[in-house]
DNA sequence: CCGCCGTCTTGAACGCGTTCAAGAACTACC
DNA sequence: GGTAGTTCTTGAACGCGTTCAAGACGGCGG
């Protein structure tokens, strides 16, 4: 994932001592403010040699990443084993997950400002995140699954999608939030989560048939098209 | 907007011939590939005066966006003056601030960079960019007002702000098409403004008033929050 | 034990954005 | 014209992320 795997012991562990020396580092004094150098030093070895391991700065703050989508997994888990309705797993999940990340919310603006490159393969749309991307997507499909609510059939196609789109938002809410204890992205979890079970069962509402379809027609045309050019983003 | 306003003649002369040597760069080169250096070479001045009137280089490309932003103003006027229906006044605007940023998509990835920072001024939610947020909400203000479509009066107020999100969405959007012609994203607005007009006349049915009550409450809520601790961001 | 080859390690050097102390140019007032 | 005070201009220097040619290390076949 990260360039050259060590392929002997002694490479693992300079490896291991050099991801360490940055987490502590960023966790102590920012992104920002440490420099390789700073990490080199603490590791005990030549910047060279932090280089030779990860080609670049940000790709040391990647491992953090990784570490978080895991942990982000593993703690949702429990959530979609034991709640049955929508709106209950929609939320539980949306806010294990924010339990999962606060402690980083400092690095949020780092990794962010990143992955909002069109061109950065750390872009949630990038052909590099597919994988990534399509995990998220899954997440949804199971909490749609996993629960009883009926949704109509042109519509559970792209429901997962769009719930994940969805998270994004939130995510990106909550990286501007600079409310104590994340108050406001809470509060959003907490109500939005119930407007839009609610959504979807209006949706399946046979007056609304053809305005459902519309949208769905709009969300295929955007997904089909973007697998041929560039990447299959929904829209807001 | 940039620091230390030009005092005499010549210093307005030295600045301008500073933003002229990078907007030109920068258009023919890319911003990443153009140094300080050269840009203060081309303007025939040595690199601390460019310092002098830009604080940095992203100051600079600055000049470009504000540039941008008052041609969209005056590109989406016409549009507000002839068209009377909500649909056609949506469409028409994102069509033609489409058509005006359109030649700048190389340097979206940039600006966006830096604007997805929560710590930048340059991020649509700082106070710094408050003025151009109010802007940007007045615009849509001045969409509904034109049109003959009737608001409920609860959702009225808020109205204006979901538009500048979904504004904001399609530009997010528009940074990742890498379609020619942007096909994708005229696909979007074409289809979008629809669906969005369709959308606003529902939530106008009495049947609906719960739920509508219940979405305008939750974006009340935010906006009161924000404006006492950060910043009066929607969600998604 | 030797020599070889892939793996790992070094630190000087590069190019960049940015800062700053020094001074030149200009203006205003006497 | 002289002087004081802005305003503008300079270029060397700094700190950073990053690169790279050179060498050290370590195991394996002979």
């Amino acid at each position: 994932m990260t360039e050259p795997a060590p392929k002997t012991r002694k490479g693992a562990e300079t490896r291991d001592r050099i991801v360490q020396a940055a987490l502590e580092l960023f966790e102590s004094r920012g992104y920002d403010e440490t420099t390789m150098r700073d990490v080199a030093d603490r590791a005990g070895v030549a910047v060279g040699n932090a280089y030779y391991y990860f080609r670049s700065k940000e790709l040391l703050l990647q491992a953090y990443y990784r570490e978080l989508n895991a942990r982000v997994a593993a703690a949702v888990a429990d959530v979609l084993a034991t709640e049955r309705g929508f709106e209950a797993r929609l939320r539980g999940v949306l806010l294990r997950k924010l339990d999962v990340i606060e402690p980083y919310h400092r690095f949020s603006a780092v990794l962010f400002r990143t992955a909002a490159d069109p061109a950065s393969p750390q872009n949630p749309f990038s052909d590099e995140s597919r994988a990534m991307r399509e995990d998220g997507i899954a997440l949804y499909r199971d909490v749609l699954a996993g629960s009883r609510t009926k949704v109509p059939g042109d519509l559970a196609a792209r429901l997962p999608e769009l719930l994940w789109t969805f998270d994004l938002g939130v995510v990106l809410f909550w990286i501007h939030d600079r409310t104590p204890g994340r108050r406001r992205t809470r509060a959003l979890i907490e109500h939005s989560a119930g407007l839009v079970a609610r959504l979807v069962r209006l949706a399946a509402n046979p007056l609304l048939a053809p305005l459902r379809r519309r949208a769905v027609r709009l969300l295929e045309e955007l997904a089909a098209d973007g697998a041929a050019a560039a990447d299959p983003s929904p829209g807001a």
